[in-house]
Formats: structure tokens, sequence, C-alpha cells
DNA sequence: GAGCACTGC
């Protein structure tokens, strides 16, 4: 028997002359099969790749040190190759412990782990894996080195803080800077304080390493860094002389100017959002067949549109080839695609020779005063221009536009973009961090640490709904709420939900929530989608629309057009399909009843909408003034309904799933509530002594003095009892949490203090 | 009376 290739290796003081045997060897040395021809040419290529030269380097700092920085620039092989020269130092199939390696995107965790799969001879699902949301390709036991989302790795921490089942843990695309690995970073970071076994590597494409180099080292040292160059073409990058003042027209004239002047090859055209792309391709094609039509030397042009809300059909022209010549010895055609910043990480065209770049993307912003996350034309970072250069280089050297100034450039541009975790509402990942045991969230080792604001008002958030008690402990319903992969609000509603024999319903609700818009509407059949939606609403409220809308399609499945035919997204429909039935196996795992009311009509919808009220009670507004003038209430913003509500009325009180900053503040998917329930089932905060003075106290003043009245007839007492006083007992979900250290929000304003801040929901007797 | 940049659990 020849002996085993790794016979007499000792984890992770293995050198690259072993292991470069190993590789060359007929022996798969971690299945003991014979190794294919397919393996062998595939490894002439993986020769090629610039890290492979430097595997001597990696081992020497990946054997003496705990955490790992390593830069490699685009096409350098660090996502294939990296884990795989980790697995040959852990040997992870000897110790039963894996390697993770992640990404910020499922296509991405996918299609690496295929081809890494290949690399090594095995096949996908066995030794080499990959786990998304929805699907886990790996085999418990067999698998060993397994691709995944970061945020993925996130839960699987919640079950098992330590990480203990991994050896290494790779944090690939990290200059992406994505919630998940961010939080990530800061777990590791603490988790190799108590575990000297674990290694981690963490790598990135841009040269900002040094950030990450001293997040991760000492006081006197920085981490050790790995830096692998990439392998593309250059790209000469071109600026304007002046500012440009209107950048779409500014990236259509250098569209056609590249087209009449330029050697052949695809046009690659940076825009921010839907309407200004159609609209750009539009003028695009228009202006190119007027030249054509005039010039014989232009040859023809194409104009695709790319953003994420194109349907995949329509997505994948961007792979089509340029238009043929109009004469075998015409001028040749050209692509262009015009597109949001999905082609700059997410979706790789090639044969692009040209990009044109105005400089521009939207982003989330978050204003944690308001509690508001809205999106934002802004300018791009350089590591985001950086990138956007980058992609006329990848088959042969090209050019970019930046429609910006040199100067501009230099003095106006971020180095990087700002971190997610820096524009974002932390409700949820603070939920997270607290179940993972993170008490002092203002202290958590950030990489770069949000406002104190943001997290108290995530804190303020979690208590209101009493996932989280006074002193910021974990409650017994908090805990459960984290289990769920959903915004606190919806995971309350859920857990409330079989109180009113509703939890069916808001399971589908929750769903619909939960994924893109379902509704269509093109261009030039606006008045016939927006009928096919009429058809479907329900006057009382979007939500109540939604589930019809989940129903109707479950009653037609066997009809495939169906979605079509009513101007809905069979793409979305289906996606809250799957996330409802994921959802559906958690609640029957935390033996949360599913039930349904038998009765049905106005009086089943007024408990759907009870329940709203329990999750959602803070984004609830109040009609001010005439038509559609309505006050949030307490934040007191003046908003209006939006224009796809389907609520025939204007009530006088709604509760809104989303509040959208756009050419005037708005509330989407909004439904009618009574101010009744407020007071019954979200007492605490809608604790009228504690309460901004205006309209809307007013109003919920009113109406507790109606029912005060109501009572004193009832009962003849003089007194005036508080309605609300019976009650005060606390339901079972609001059990206590088993942690006894001190506030998390230490330091820092905490919500006004009353007496325990709860929601109270049980449903009044009827 | 108008919009979903892009991800992820």
């Amino acid at each position: 028997m020849a002996t085993h290739p790794m016979h007499g290796w000792v984890p992770r003081q293995v050198t690259a002359d072993k292991v470069t045997t190993a590789m060359d060897g007929d022996i798969n040395p971690f299945t003991k099969k014979p190794l294919s021809a397919t393996y062998k040419k595939i490894l002439e290529a993986r020769k090629k790749l610039p890290v492979y030269g430097y595997m001597e380097e990696f081992y020497r700092i990946f054997n003496e040190t705990q955490i790992t920085v390593m830069v490699g620039e685009t096409g350098s092989g660090k996502t294939t190759q990296i884990p795989q020269f980790v697995a040959y130092s852990d040997l992870p199939h000897l110790k039963g412990k894996m390697i993770a390696c992640t990404q910020p995107r499922r296509v991405a965790a996918m299609s690496v782990a295929k081809r890494v799969a290949d690399e090594m001879d095995v096949e996908l699902g066995k030794e080499v894996g990959y786990s998304i949301r929805f699907e886990d390709m790996t085999e418990p036991g067999t698998t060993f080195l397994k691709y995944m989302t970061d945020g993925m790795l996130l839960r699987e921490a919640m079950n098992d803080p330590s990480l203990a089942r991994y050896s290494t843990i790779i944090l690939d695309e990290a200059h992406e800077r994505t919630l998940a690995t961010d939080i990530l970073m800061g777990l590791l970071k603490d988790i190799c304080k108590n575990r000297p076994d674990l290694k981690v590597i963490v790598m990135s494409a841009t040269l900002d390493a040094q950030k990450f180099q001293r997040y991760f080292g000492t006081e006197k040292k920085l981490a050790p860094l790995l830096k692998v160059p990439g392998r593309t073409h250059p790209v000469e990058v071109f600026y304007t002389q002046e500012p440009e003042p209107d950048y779409v027209e500014a990236a259509i004239r250098t569209v056609l100017y590249i087209h009449q002047a330029e050697d052949p090859g695809d046009i690659l055209v940076f825009l921010t959002g839907e309407e200004e792309i159609e609209d750009a391709c539009r003028k695009i094609k228009i202006e190119a067949d007027e030249l054509a039509s005039q010039d014989p030397h232009v040859g023809p042009l194409m104009c695709v549109p790319l953003y994420s809300s194109l349907p995949p059909q329509q997505q994948q022209r961007i792979f089509d080839p340029p238009p043929k010549p109009r004469r075998p010895d015409g001028p040749p055609g050209r692509k262009v695609v015009v597109s949001t910043n999905i082609a700059e990480t997410s979706l790789t065209i090639d044969g692009i020779v040209y990009v044109v770049d105005p400089g521009f993307s939207k982003q989330k912003v978050y204003n944690p005063r308001i509690r508001v996350e809205s999106l934002l034309v802004s300018p791009i970072s350089k590591a985001s221009a950086a990138q956007r250069a980058g992609r006329a280089g990848r088959t042969r050297p090209g050019k970019c536009f930046r429609l910006y100034t040199e100067k501009d450039y230099i003095k106006e541009l971020e180095e990087q973009t700002y971190p997610e975790i820096l524009r974002s509402n932390l409700a949820n990942t603070v939920l997270e961090l607290v179940k993972l045991g993170i008490h002092d969230l203002v202290r958590f080792d950030y990489c770069d640490p949000p406002a104190p604001e943001t997290i108290m008002r995530a804190l303020e958030l979690l208590n209101y709904l009493a996932a989280l008690d006074d002193d910021g402990n974990l409650t017994a319903l908090g805990s459960m709420m984290a289990e769920f992969p959903l915004d606190p609000q919806m995971s309350k509603l859920l857990i409330t939900s079989p109180e009113f024999e509703c939890s069916n319903e808001i399971l589908t609700i929750v769903s619909m929530l939960s994924v893109p818009n379902v509704f269509l509407r093109p261009p030039n059949q606006r008045k016939e989608a927006d009928a096919a939606k009429a058809l479907l609403s329900i006057p009382e409220g979007d939500h109540l629309t939604l589930m019809n809308i989940y129903n109707s399609y479950k009653q037609n499945e066997h009809d495939k057009n169906w979605a079509w035919n009513n101007y809905l997204s069979a793409r979305a429909l289906m996606q809250a399909d799957n996330v409802r039935n994921q959802i559906q196996r958690i609640m029957e795992r935390l033996d949360i009843d599913l039930t349904s009311r038998t009765v049905t009509g106005p009086r089943f919808y007024d408990n759907i909408r009870k329940t709203l009220v329990c999750g959602f009670f803070m984004q609830v507004a109040h009609k001010e003034g005439e038509r559609n003038a309505y006050k949030t209430v307490k934040d007191n913003q003046a908003v209006s309904l939006h224009p796809s509500c389907g609520l025939d009325t204007n009530p006088e009180w709604v509760l809104f799933n989303e509040f959208v900053l756009t050419s005037k503040s708005f509330i989407r998917t909004v439904t009618a509530i009574k101010p009744e329930w407020l007071l019954e089932l979200a007492g605490n905060y809608y604790d009228l002594k504690q309460f901004p003075a205006g309209e809307t106290k007013s109003a919920l003043q009113r109406v507790l003095n109606k029912q005060l009245g109501r009572q004193i007839q009832g009962n003849g007492e003089s007194g005036a009892p508080d309605a609300r006083k019976k009650k005060k007992q606390k339901t079972d979900h609001q059990a206590q949490g088993g942690y006894s250290t001190p506030p998390a929000v230490q330091g820092y304003a905490t919500p006004p203090a009353g007496t325990a801040r709860y929601s109270q929901h049980r449903p009044q007797a009827s």
C-alpha cells in the first residue's frame, strides 16, 4: 500500500514543499481516492494564479499567528485557494473540525464552493459544501470546507458562541463591510482570546488592510499582512475638466462620444436607480440610431438596462453579444449596459472595455433621531471608484471616464464607503448581540463603533417590545424573538399572534412583508395594474391585502399565469412562500401554536389588526388636518399615505410598515387601527403622562376620557379609576431573563423610566 | 398621487 500523502504531517506545521508534493501526487489525501485527470488539468491552471506563488509565505504567517490579514486584488485567486491551503494545514478531516469561508452573497458562496469541490476532486456537498439560507449543502461529519454567507455564520454563532466546530474561519470580502461581517469581526476577535486553537483570516480586496491590521493587532504590533497582487489589465482613467451639472446628461454624451471615437468594446455606465436607467437607455437608443443614420462610420448600438428588480430573464440580456454590423464590411456593433451598483460587486460582465462613472450611487442612510432608514443619492468612495474602473480591465486594457474633476476625486471622495453598521437601524443586530451574550453593547469592540444614539434607539425599541427588561437583560420573549430571521417587530407579532387566534394569518403577513414588492406596474399598463390590485385589496388595510394576495396565489397555484395576469411578481410570491415555510418551521420548533379563527369577516380582521398593534405600536400616525395629512406619533413627523396605499378612506389612526423619504415623506403599507387598541395593547408606550403635547395626545386623551366616562356611568363611582390598571399583570411572555449584568446602556440616556415598559397584549374579553 | 441601491438571516 502506498504511503498516505499526509503521513507524519503535524497540523499547522506543514510547509509549502510538502503541500505541493501532496497536490502533485496521485492520491487525494483527503479521500484517499485516486486523483482524476480533470483534477490534474485544473491544478495546472491553479498554479498560474498569483496566490499560488505565495504559498510559502502564507504558511510562514499562518502557522505562526492566530489572526492573519490578507489583501488580494481581483484575480489573485484568494477565495478559491486560501481555504484549500488552510485545509492542508489544519487537516480538518482528521480532527472533525471545519474550515469556514464567509461571503457576503449567496450566489458567491454557492459558485465558489462548486469550483473548489471540482478543484479538490470531490463531490459538492461532501468534503466541500456550502450553507446559505434555505439551502444547506453540507454533510455533517464529512464536510470540512464550508463556504457560507456571513449572515449564516452569525446565526450559527448564536447557538454556538465559541464557534467550536471550526478550526479556522476566513472572512472573505471584508472590505465590503457588511453588517454581518463587522459583527463577526468583533466576535472573532473576542473568541480568539479564549480559543488559542482557532485561527482567523480576514481577506480584503482593497489596500485598506492597515485598518484591519490595527484592529486585529495589539497596541504595539499590527496583525501580520499577506499581500498578493491581482491579475487584471491596466485601465486608463480620464477626468472631466469641469464639474458636470447634470450627470445623467453627461453620461449619455460620454457614451455617444465613445461610440463614435473609440475602438470596439462594450460600455458599462453606472447610474443610481431604475427610473434613471430606463430613461437614459431610451435617450441613448434614440441618439445612437440618429448618429448611425447620419454617419456611415458609426456602427449599431444596443442599450441594456440592469438593476436587481428586473426579471431574471431580462437581466440575462447583459450577456447577449453586441449587435452585428449592418453590412458585412460595416462598422462593428457595440453593447452598452446601464446599471446600478449591482454591476460593481454582484455581477460581472465580460467584454467591458469602457466604464462611464458619474460618481454617484444610492446609499442607505439611517437617522436615529427620527428612526428612519432612507435611500439617498450620494457621492461614491475612492474604493468604489477603483472597483468601477476595474470593471473595464477584465478582458483587456480598458478606459474609465469619470464624470468629475480629478481635484474633486482627490478632495471630495471618501477613501472607503461608510460601513453598513454606521448606516443602519440596529434593532435586529442589538438583539442578536444580546442573545450572543454581549451585554455592554456600547463598549463592544466594533471595528467602527456606531453612534451611541443608534444603539440607544435599538435598546429602546427592544425594551418597549419586552425583548429586553429595564436593565437591558434578554427576556424569555426576547430570546424567542432572536430565533427568527426577522425584524424584532415582526417576531413579536408572530409570538403574540396565538393569543389573538390568527397566527397563520400573521405568519403570512410577516412573510409578505419580508420579500420585495409584489406589485408590478409596467409603465404602459398602469391603469390595468392598478385595477387588478384594487380587485384584491381589502379596505381595512394593506397588511390584510397582502394576506389576501398570498391566499389567492396559493388557491390559484395550478394556474401558472395567475400572478402575471394580476400584475403580481411571481418571483416575489415564491420567495414569500419560501420564507413562510422557514418561519413556520421555527414557530413549530418554538411551540408557537398555528391557529386561525373559523369565523371570518370584520371581527376576524379586528384580531389581525390588533396583533399588528402589538408589534408596530411605535409606527403609528394620526390624521391631523384635512385629507392626507398625518403626523407620526411621538416624533410628530408630517407624513402622507403613499399613493400605493389601498385604503378607501383616510382613517384617523393608521399603523404603517415603512417610512419612505422620496419626493415627500410617505408611510407605506398602512392599516387602519383604533386608538383604544393603542391604549389597551401598548399602554406603556401610550402612557399619556409621558406623551409630548400635541393633537395626538389630545385625541388619545379624549378616547381615554370617554372610556373613563363610560366606566363612571357604568358602575356609578365618583372617583375615576385608571382604566388600564387591571391590565398590569404581566403575561407569561414577559418572564425575566436569566442575566444579572449591569444595564447595557450605562452612561447613556435611557428611555423615559416608568413602571415596566412592556406592551400589554392580552385581548379584551369580548 | 409615486417608486425597490444592494445584500443577508
